[in-house]
DNA sequence: GCATATCCGGACTGACAGTCCGCCTCAGTG
DNA sequence: CACTGAGGCGGACTGTCAGTCCGGATATGC
């Protein structure tokens, strides 16, 4: 049922060479130029094939994002706490944003290629509807009187590939998951005291 | 200075004529079927003519957004509170947000066209940046404790065509505003009842 | 009127996503 | 091994689009 025939092998072999073939493009050049002609080529194979395999653009880079971001979904599914199930909302939330963010931050440049290419039907991927629902249901969980199911978007928002590549300098490539967990923790904080520690910072001009 | 010699005549009757085809065009096709070709068919101008006036595809897109959020710009630089300066942080944020989210709910299909053609360099298109500018300042102010920069950008990028398109329903058009509003006030309440107190803002920099 | 700086139109180029179909190869069978 | 056909393969082909270019038209100042 799962599969009436097993994948041929040079189907297989074709596939992996293709994704390769995208990866080092990816690495490369800038995301734009990275085009299914020049993809074809690079991996060995006619374009009907990287097209038969991967439905178009928008399939590819995210076979490749999904192949990115397996390990993670698994172990917030099924692995251990914090990022599994089990752990206080917290520490569940900023173990999600760490782990994502570090994806995001290593990918920047696929995601962005993955955004230029869905346009519409991004929220139809099922990798992000899981990402929602998860985040959503924290959120629904920590503040059930905010709109989890918008807030759990917006957090998914702000991982945008050319916003991550425009903020993050080379001396601090982790800065932008700091600062999605700091946000996610002031929503996550009611109007009743705890935790944030007010830093004094005076005030910054800019 | 300001400029040598007056725009001809025909020059603005066909900046007119092509930015109403667009509107046109996007109000009754998806904003995908918008191509330069048929901007210009429809205007009756030829191709040269568009890309002489508004460079590319981005940049004629940007200028129809610029024209419909000119007014908002305008009150909040010069106009009355709780838009214009004077007003405690709180109102002047949800004064922005009631204004930018309408322009952005009633111009969706317009935002979304204009984020696929402008790729990276979004970040530095100078209506981003008054925005960014903006929000930044007031969560500096109502925030210290917090990443201003980054809370500006990522309540921006909220402001997405396609996700506000998804999650408007036909029968609630203003959902979008209402929760970024409200998130947006989950995000100046400290976590502490600490006094915040409501200061005359002084006025912003620069 | 006349001169010329400016603008106009639309043919042209190059690049790309996605389709199609005749040929080839793998893998199962005897 | 030889056979066979389901499924995979390649790359030529199509249609579309952004952006360029230049000979010709025209508005404007004098």
């Amino acid at each position: 049922m799962a599969q009436q025939r097993a994948e041929r092998a040079d189907a297989v072999r074709n596939r992996r060479a293709v994704l390769h073939a995208t990866e080092r493009l990816l690495a490369e050049g800038g995301g734009e130029h990275v085009s299914l002609d020049r993809v074809a080529a690079l991996a060995g194979v006619g374009k009907g094939t990287v097209f038969r395999r991967f439905g178009n653009r928008a399939g590819l880079l995210q076979a490749l994002l999904e192949e990115r971001s397996r390990e993670l979904r698994d172990a917030i599914t099924n692995g251990p706490p914090p990022l599994g199930p089990g752990a206080p909302v917290r520490e569940r939330l900023l173990a999600f944003l760490d782990g994502l963010g570090a994806i995001a931050e290593d990918n920047a440049v696929l995601l962005s290629a993955h955004e230029q290419a869905c346009a519409e039907d991004k929220y139809d991927d099922p990798s992000y509807q899981f990402w929602h629902r998860h985040l959503s249901v924290l959120f629904a969980e920590a503040r059930p009187d905010l709109d989890a199911d918008f807030l759990a978007h917006a957090v998914l928002a702000v991982f945008d590939g050319n916003l991550i590549r425009h903020m993050t300098p080379p001396d601090d490539p982790r800065r932008f998951t700091r600062s999605i967990q700091q946000m996610a923790t002031a929503l996550l904080d009611r109007g009743d005291h705890q935790a944030v520690i007010p830093q004094p910072i005076p005030e910054q001009d800019r």
